[in-house]
DNA sequence: AGCGGTTTTGCACCCGCGTGCAAGAAAAAT
DNA sequence: ATTTTTCTTGCACGCGGGTGCAAAACCGCT
């Protein structure tokens, strides 16, 4: 109507016409080992040169059922960690020949209707990046499962319809574990994200028990509404504000980096304390800002490419894929701890 | 074949079969304002509901040649001001019935492939809101246009097939070069960006202009090749290594936060220098952590909500759009300058 | 030239749904 | 009760291209 067309569509029959061969002739030039003569193909080639002639994608997922489109739930975009694994996912599918549709959910309810949005797409697969929802609530809620394949990235899912891409957080946590216990500390804090959570469940968890095989304590645990650091920067500033010095712990664990800039901020900045000197702190995830001089932390850092990597083989194996739920990292030693 | 489909994929004709009427009618008890009975509208809706019926999209975009997608071409995910873009795009356009298909360029020639990938989705428009290509060639080298519509976000584009989405940048760097010439600074450098893009020609004309015009005096500037904090970081360390504190500048303008960042962790990391006592620092963006305790940087906030409400606005406006290119933000003065 | 076998090519039909038009049903008017 | 007028409904056809099969063209050989 209103918006006039500039680019008129070519289809695969105005190529067909100009190289003087049917359609079908023009599909089997671009098919890989299809069964046609070296003449007529590049004839068609050339065709479709001059034309400019690309098949539309959208009428090839119609028509075959496989869309090349892999849908991406991401629930925060102020996650640095996410953000990474957004990067990383969606260079490897591209490079995969897939494309991304990303759907930014807020809440749980968004992320329902989120997946089921990406299955009107008839994606080959969605991933969930975000870390607020329920996957099995979500799984279940769906029904059957319009959606070909669900990967849960970056967390452990037991829902048996569901693959897992994560990383071991319960090795790395053993490792972060085992490094502060090396460097003499005894009074931990464990500082977690919102409850609700599987992942954290499995890093506190991991955690807590480590820490109590190896010491026999019971570690303390201080739970954050959100990973947002300014929340944790005053959460911590009024948790401490008339604790002494005594009183203290000396070493805060956080379950994230974000967590852990903002316990660090808070502690400076909040309560005029030093960090490592009066408190040291361990991160999660090794983000960016996590390296620079102001932070330095202490952290471990997670094989984001792997992990995408994996996603990208997951997609690839069409059978029963080997689950990718044991990726390890690093543990990353800086100064705060 | 492999793939063992779980969930039968349900049509219109499977509702219209059960409700008793025709596809058609099917079809027009989902459109709004439809000649459609109440009895029947309702016995489809019902039939649908049963059946756990929603619309093909792929179906939907084939035959009436709308995808409901819109592609957003970005290139620097290291970069937090695109992601907050990013955020602020997903969702707005999400709210707008819209979906996304996020492409992650990383050079020009992918930017160039990945407009044409948008193209083969049908994308009802594509934004480009990365920093690093050139529009003008990336349009050109289209061809007439694929793609429907074009949006340049974040940046001024003089290409007349494009619209472009950005506040009002001159503006900006005015109010940030007065603010910076009240608080009585006279020796000032402008830390610049890659040099290839035309924002950052706005930005350092801008800011040179009328520092000029105010002093008469001609600003340094100096360009680092990326926006990288940490080469930032190094490049200042660097480039101040053997000066004299004399004859450093006593403010440094920089174009984005990201920069400002790297530049004051080189300045206090680096040189040993105490930002603002020794040297104040500018940002541009008012990233996250450009507002912790450490930065604590003065910037200019650019209106993200209004900059993707804009975006939404020109793609309903199916007309010539009027052009969003002079929005306007605010200047955020903290402890930095 | 004639024949069996192989490679190429064309075609009917389908994917799931939108559009325009004409037939059918119901409501309104005579 | 009959004719109009207005709503509803059904349907042919199209969007651009993929699949399987059958016809056609090609091949080497007798």
């Amino acid at each position: 109507m209103s918006s006039h067309k500039v680019y008129e569509t070519i289809t695969a029959d105005d190529v067909a016409q100009l190289a003087g061969v049917s359609r079908w002739t023009v599909h089997r030039a671009f098919k890989k080992d299809a069964s046609i003569s070296e003449k007529s193909r590049s004839k068609v080639m050339k065709a479709a040169e001059t034309l400019g002639y690309v098949p539309d994608l959208l009428a090839v997922s119609l028509a075959s059922d496989r869309s090349g489109l892999v849908a991406l739930l991401v629930d925060d975009f102020s996650n640095p960690q996410q953000i990474i694994n957004l990067d990383m996912l969606t260079t490897a599918l591209r490079e995969a020949g897939w494309h991304t549709l990303v759907i930014n959910t807020h809440d749980e309810d968004d992320a329902s209707a989120g997946l089921l949005q990406a299955s009107q797409h008839r994606v080959d697969a969605a991933v969930m990046v975000g870390a607020r929802f329920d996957d099995a609530r979500l799984v279940d809620a769906l029904g059957a499962q319009r959606v070909r394949r669900l990967i849960i990235f970056g967390r452990k899912s037991n829902n048996p319809n569901t693959v897992s891409v994560c990383c071991d957080d319960v090795q790395a946590m053993t490792e972060i574990t085992d490094y502060v216990l090396s460097r003499g500390y005894r009074r931990p804090l464990f500082l977690a994200g919102p409850p609700t959570v599987s992942v954290h469940l499995l890093r506190k968890g991991a955690f807590c028990d480590h820490w109590t095989a190896k010491t026999g304590d019971v570690p303390d645990v201080l739970v954050s509404d959100s990973f947002n650091p300014e929340h944790a920067q005053a959460l911590i500033a009024s948790h401490f504000a008339d604790m002494p010095k005594a009183a203290l712990p000396d070493v805060i664990v956080c379950e994230t980096d974000s967590l852990a800039m903002g316990v660090m901020d808070g502690l400076r900045y909040g309560l005029g304390l030093r960090v490592p000197e009066d408190v040291a702190v361990t991160g999660f995830d090794d983000s960016t800002f996590a390296r620079n001089g102001n932070y330095d932390l202490t952290t471990y850092r997670q094989p984001n490419n792997d992990l995408a990597q994996a996603v990208v083989q997951t997609l690839q194996s069409g059978a029963e894929p080997s689950q990718f739920d044991r990726l390890s990292g690093q543990l990353v030693v800086r100064g705060s701890a």
